[in-house]
DNA sequence: TTCACTACTTAACAAATGATAAGTTCGTTA
DNA sequence: TAACGAACTTATCATTTGTTAAGTAGTGAA
């Protein structure tokens, strides 16, 4: 199971490699408001989405602050822990019945130290993210809320289908309020 | 010369291969106003800066978007380019006159393929790109312009000498005229 | 020196977004 | 069923930021 999904990932991964893979991997079943991993802890696992729905955010001044969403056949973690060594600035909740693949962390470096092709996969991934960051990034910086909101609406609509619109405000960067009014006066469009 | 700068980033650098790097590298000195990488070119190279600063922009509906700013010691390039073989979509100027290390990156690309520990500088360099991404895109998502600015004053004070305030404004995410009223506001403190 | 240009500031007004509070709808549960 | 709570909307007013235009100061070039 799992290795058709990374195969998705790097195009092509043999036979041989796929056992190595399973041995690290579980398959896990959280229900709705499961949290997979809490602000201030330590993030020792890669997760994969085979169906349901994860939403990632923080807690600032008591509102909570969406920066991720996360759906069918995505992978998913806290890069920005395993780079600066830190303990978790967000947590990861579970937003729907979800099937979860967590892979152990620990156990993925020794197989990216003794074989090539998860040292690949691992930058492949990586690269991702910053891709992804990076796009936001700029959708942030260059962009109204507005805009912001209609490059979701119609490029990510499938993100409509399995979160609240609060988080989607709060993720295009918005309060809830806002958004209702965007979404108003566009009816008249 | 360059290898005591790269020495500051991976921790140690082995004399045996600082020749190799050297062979790949050229000095360069830009005037200010000089463009280093076009929006629409291709980015084929690394760059590090022994002394100037660099800036980083694109044109959106004729207004110039600052995104990054570089200085001493630091190391840039498009890297988004690099991971999705696109075109760059930033432009890279020098604001002042710079001394700068240019790097060929598809010889860079060989020597990381044939020595492991060039691997580990790109990736450890790659890692540093990702987190500053990561902590810029977190200050627009969740704090207003005004503590953008003062995090930015505070705590990266040397931007101030180097780059116009209407560039800080627009790396800020506002206009010129908005950063000349947070200041006013700010000198009754 | 004078001229032009740029950066920066300031002011007045417009537009976007936030904050608060009230109302509606819908689903859950006692 | 009835009560409750969460999500969403709507309205009003406040705050922040944008836009435009004018003015000042400094810089570099003719």
């Amino acid at each position: 199971m799992i290795y058709q999904v990374i195969a998705s990932v790097i195009g092509q991964f043999p036979d041989e490699y796929k056992a190595k893979l399973e041995e690290i991997s579980t398959v896990r079943v959280f229900e709705r408001d499961s949290i997979i991993l809490e602000q201030g802890h330590n993030c020792n696992h890669l997760w994969f989405i085979n169906t349901g729905a994860v939403k990632a955010f923080e807690w600032i001044d008591g509102v909570e602050r969406v920066s991720h969403f996360f759906l069918n056949n995505m992978f998913f973690t806290n890069y920005y822990c395993w780079v600066t060594k830190k303990q978790s600035d967000l947590t990861y909740k579970v937003v729907e019945q979800s099937e979860i693949i967590e892979i152990d962390y620990p156990k993925l470096e020794a197989l990216c130290a003794r074989y090539h092709i998860f040292d690949t996969i691992g930058r492949k991934m990586a690269e991702r993210i910053f891709v992804q960051e990076y796009f936001n990034k700029k959708l942030l910086l260059n962009y109204s809320a507005k805009e912001r909101y209609e490059y979701f609406e119609k490029e990510q609509p499938e993100i409509f289908q399995h979160f609240a619109l609060k988080d989607i405000a709060s993720f295009i960067g918005i309060t809830d309020v806002s958004l209702s009014r965007i979404r108003k006066e566009r009816i008249g469009k």
